[in-house]
DNA sequence: GCGTCCCTCCGCCGATCGGGGGAGGAGATG
DNA sequence: CATCTCCTCCCCCGATCGGCGGAGGGACGC
């Protein structure tokens, strides 16, 4: 086997110069990195990674003219075999989950030290994917909202059935005579509902639950 | 053949003490018919329904805790052979229209007489549809309501807009502003929107355009 | 028994809604 | 030019809505 086949090819792109340089000497020091190119430019970031095929792509998200997040789409969408690592200044914004639900392999804030760099990009490069701690953070606490709300068999029989009158254009007393109970009790039936399908009122309660499927 | 086989099993549903006992004599006066049960209450009847079986079924329209139109939607929902006959208050309801939707055998206001009560069980046992003149009266408006409204081409650009932001729970004077336009334009739209889709209000207007796919 | 959910009911308040009118201008289409 | 649709705006008014509290009882599982 010739070394080649030994070493990951890494692209990397980055616009901030010092931390370029900084990025290029860490994976320089790297025997099982081959760097096969990089820029500070987003578009030409991606004209070169379909040129070069390189194995693994390091990737800032803010980049001129294309963002790492489009790059990494680019990427996805035309199948490129190329593992990402994106790396954010921020690592708690909402583009983690853009990234997370792209396929991304790995995803560290600019915080990182030049170990956790190295051998993330070493991880990765085995197939392992490296979230920083603060992303998985962000993360599960997505993923706990997304259940909280998503994931409710959500409305009891009573709201449910409340929730269709309202739907049929009825209003709340109306409600309350046809069920045979108090205007409060049907009152308090819509804020449920409201709060369940995490809306404000009847028209939006209606659009979301029809959306989900509660209603036809 | 026994006698049996040549009566119609019936079962009743009615919330009004004194009515029922009307009911009650008045089926219990004919041979056809064999009473196999009766009770007050929404959900019992329903239960007794699907254990006893009956052929037909008299359903108070207001019943406590399921109301006569929810037990029959239940009873066509699981494919019961059973008639339903729907006893009203008032004739001239909305529910009028969703019971024939349902597939209702009968429809007659509480002003019939016990002769025109016990003919329709019987026209109905046989195979017939008895609906009170005044419910198709009521049918007939609704019809010709329909063809009239659905045949529009529906909604201009701004009243799709402005139903887009109503479904998205925005209040009339959250849109004018949005729009950066009066809130009487807003009401006006709104009103012609609910004119084009034949419907009263916010809630009911979105679950029709839902349902006629000019929304999602 | 204790916690949780569901269903029931109450009051207060300001904001909003919907019905009932009417009106004028812009643009297309005949 | 007449007519039509669309968009714009105005009045008044009672009914309803939604947010904000709170409360109690029944059912079910642990």
């Amino acid at each position: 086997m010739p070394v080649s086949d030994t070493r990951t090819t890494v692209y990397l792109a980055e616009d901030h110069p010092l931390y370029l340089e900084s990025l290029l000497r860490i994976l320089g020091s790297r025997e099982e990195v081959e760097l096969v190119g990089w820029t500070s430019d987003g578009i030409r970031a991606w004209q070169q990674i379909q040129e070069l095929r390189p194995q693994l792509v390091v990737l800032d998200i803010q980049l001129p003219r294309m963002t790492g997040l489009e790059i990494l789409k680019a990427i996805r969408h035309d199948g490129l075999d190329c593992k990402v690592m994106i790396l954010s200044g921020d690592a708690a914004g909402d583009q983690v989950f853009d990234a997370v639900r792209l396929g991304v392999n790995g995803y560290l804030s600019k915080d990182a030290t030049r170990d956790e760099i190295a051998d993330a990009v070493s991880e990765i490069a085995r197939g392992g994917t490296v979230l920083a701690s603060l992303v998985q953070q962000v993360l599960a606490n997505e993923v706990r909202d997304r259940v909280a709300v998503e994931a409710r068999p959500s409305l009891s029989p009573r709201e449910h059935q409340i929730l269709r009158l309202i739907a049929d254009g009825k209003s709340g007393p109306a409600i309350a005579r046809e069920l045979q109970i108090g205007a409060a009790t049907v009152k308090t039936h819509t804020q449920n509902v409201y709060a369940k399908l995490g809306v404000p009122e009847r028209a939006a309660a209606v659009a979301e639950a029809m959306r989900r499927g509660l209603l036809d």
